[in-house]
DNA sequence: ACTGGTGTTACCTAATTGTTAAGGATAGGT
DNA sequence: ACCTATCCTTAACAATTAGGTAACACCAGT
């Protein structure tokens, strides 16, 4: 998933901590949202339904605690990730956190490096394991797991840009992708190429691939067929 | 054997641990015996002949390590599986813990799922006779448990880091793991190693094993492959 | 034939990975 | 407490490869 399609929601009593924090991780890109006590937090949640709660225990209304024990109870937070705020020294509230349910915590003061990678790691960790991530097209199989390609018997190994515009084109055989379209989803919306850049990829595949895999269709863009 | 004829002996010097694990255990079942230091847990062990004693790495007195190999030499306590509690950091206690006869080790703060999951499978694994959590791939088996390679017919022994990564890409093989997860699960999430890091030990993997077992995807990973 | 879009090729550069050696850190033994 | 062997990390440099570009060829429709 992709941090812009990342919610977080972060609860805190102290605007300070809020800020700073929030700031950290809109800058690296998450939907940041903010909730300033448990009660907040657990409407906002309702209707959010974040990826990941960073949620500071000391809090008044309801504490931290309280708030995730009640936060794990909406079922459709089952996936949802729980990390508490927690200052150095409330040492135990560690134990009583995760009996409530939380994943991880993170101790004040916040670094932003260790936020940061602690946040990442937390989605990497949690993100559902079992994405079948093999697609099947007739003779050829593109395993993004293992990043490989099998075409019949033969194993291909493409690299990276040409294995995903691949993967795109394959990930909807039939449907023409244009050439803004891939340069989005392929290089990413602020990279800026010269014009020949995809033909040259696309020539590469099909030098790979046989060229009766893609097919151009001209002022539009290209598809994969079977 | 059921769970309200397994005596467990817990021993730490907080008592909120002591409080917090024990309920935990007690609810699921089990006969739960506490001490507070190493010498209390030696003179306890011998009246109650327990099947699984959790011991805290760091306590007064006497400390876990210590305490487990004065337990290791009591011929009633042979069958008994040992395990530490060590905080998450400490890491060569836990090289320290299997020297002195631990069976395995849970990190602090400890999670309550995690922890009984973990019992559990001590207890089941440890009565039947060591049924090894090793894994065959091809030529080569991993063993966690006794920290051992075997490639062919020949014994190699692995430094912790390369044995880590091993491990790691063995656990499932095909599967490419980028330098962040391996960084995140072998060094630990919040350590920063320089860029070359992970090289020079795929390297003395390469070395060891013979470089047709690990595969570079470049900008992707590594991969184990059989 | 002209034009706009696409195919092809060879080449260049930047990014990534491989290699080696050296120094600090650690564990284990004496 | 000291010594030694081993392990981990780093730094500097080499090797490799992917990605991008430019220049030009091609091809269909007008």
């Amino acid at each position: 998933m992709k941090k812009k399609d990342t919610r977080i929601l972060l609860v805190d009593d102290e605007p300070d901590i809020l800020e700073i924090v929030g700031y950290n991780l809109t800058s690296e890109g998450y939907q940041v949202t903010t909730a300033e006590n448990g009660l907040e937090a657990i409407t906002t949640a309702k209707k959010l339904k974040p990826h990941l709660i960073i949620l500071d225990v000391m809090m008044p209304e309801m504490d931290g605690i309280e708030a995730c024990a009640k936060l794990r109870e909406i079922p459709d937070l089952a996936e949802t990730v729980i990390t508490f705020l927690t200052a150095r020294g409330e040492d135990y509230s560690q134990l009583a956190g995760f009996e409530a349910g939380a994943d991880d915590y993170i101790t004040k003061p916040v670094k932003p490096k260790v936020l940061l990678s602690k946040v990442k790691a937390l989605l990497r960790r949690f993100k559902t394991p079992s994405e079948d991530s093999s697609i099947k097209l007739g003779n050829l199989v593109i395993n993004r797991e293992e990043y490989k390609v099998v075409l019949g018997k033969e194993e291909i190994s493409l690299p990276r840009k040409e294995f995903e515009l691949l993967a795109l084109l394959a990930s909807k055989p039939g449907k023409v992708f244009n050439r803004e379209d891939i340069l989005d989803r392929v290089w990413g919306n602020e990279v800026v190429v010269g014009g020949r850049t995809i033909d040259v990829h696309i020539r590469k595949l099909r030098e790979k691939l046989g060229n009766s895999k893609i097919k151009t269709i001209k002022g539009v863009g290209y598809k994969f067929v079977v």
